[in-house]
DNA sequence: GAGCTGTTGTTGAACACTCAACCAACTGAG
DNA sequence: CTCAGTTGGTTGAGTGTTCAACAACAGCTC
């Protein structure tokens, strides 16, 4: 058992240029489109995808935790999101009836008026800058990479610790 | 020219499969890549960056500007960023002998030997949250899509909003 | 139902980043 | 040379995120 730490495997050569690429082209995505909503919408990206998944639940409400846990956001985090959406007046809280610990936040009119003002910009955006700059089958591949990634890094599924670890 | 916004074109289920895929997929590895170095190095990924970029540059010296454009971050993220690094004894400051207004940032060499124990945390975790999760010609075509973007986004290059823009 | 244990959501302080304003120094046209 | 315009870097305020601590509740065991 007395097994030395494995040497570090490096990237090859095409590996990395590909990591830099994903750091650089990803860095500038987010950066333009987070620009954009602000310029044109006065939303953060993160208040952005807080809207859309509220949009799309049942009677435009959700709890604090699921909202958490469907964009991978620590619950702090949350709070503070949906408290400035809140002031805003594009969310409203409301207690859980099943659960007294609990908070939904749902989607005022407001808020989705704001939303569907919003979306096209958002969605032209990640469409010039992203989906349409390449050839389509490689941005399938790369969708096919990070839903790879997110299920390794799910936070539910703690096997993957032990299961994939080094070695 | 009395031409209407033209109707958004939304992404098709594919694409918009995909494309949260990749940010729900990016948010977690960004996420881990941070904390593994926060808690293991205490670096964050920007500085971490940074201290690369200084490596692999002639006598491990780069100006503020260069810095700034290699990651794409804004100039005064790098001053915050560099003023930290230097706080903490990993890189210096100097003035630039050709151009008063310049600084350059070069590492130290305790700056070095902290890059060169966080970089196996660091390599281990892209390896093992992306570039080994899925189909190796998968993560080459993300490569290529990101390189895309990367180069649309480009703010040297100007002419790309005028020529690919809506239309 | 008392007592654990884990979950939910919030809070406030510390930290990181953005943005606009600013000064100093370079550049080029006249 | 001079002036306008541009670039390089910093600053501080405002904003957003993290982190640890916490209170309230749920679920479980006995």
């Amino acid at each position: 058992m007395a097994r030395t730490q494995a040497p570090t495997q490096w990237l090859t050569p095409a590996q990395q240029h590909a990591w830099r690429s994903f750091l650089l082209g990803s860095t500038r995505l987010f950066d333009q489109l987070e620009r954009d909503l602000r310029v044109e919408h006065d939303l953060s990206l993160a208040e952005y995808e807080m809207l859309v998944r509220l949009s799309e639940a049942p009677d435009r409400r959700l709890r604090m935790a699921e909202l958490a846990s469907s964009v991978s956001h620590s619950r702090s985090r949350v709070t503070h999101t949906i408290s400035r959406l809140e002031a805003s007046g594009l969310v409203a809280r409301a207690a859980c009836p099943t659960d007294r610990r609990g908070v939904i936040a749902s989607l005022t009119d407001e808020g989705f008026a704001r939303l569907v003002d919003a979306a096209p910009t958002h969605v032209d955006g990640v469409r010039r800058y992203l989906v349409d700059v390449g050839d389509p089958g490689d941005f399938e591949a790369a969708g096919r990479v990070f839903a790879a990634t997110a299920s390794r890094l799910d936070p539910q599924c703690a096997s993957a610790e032990l299961g994939v670890s080094r070695g």
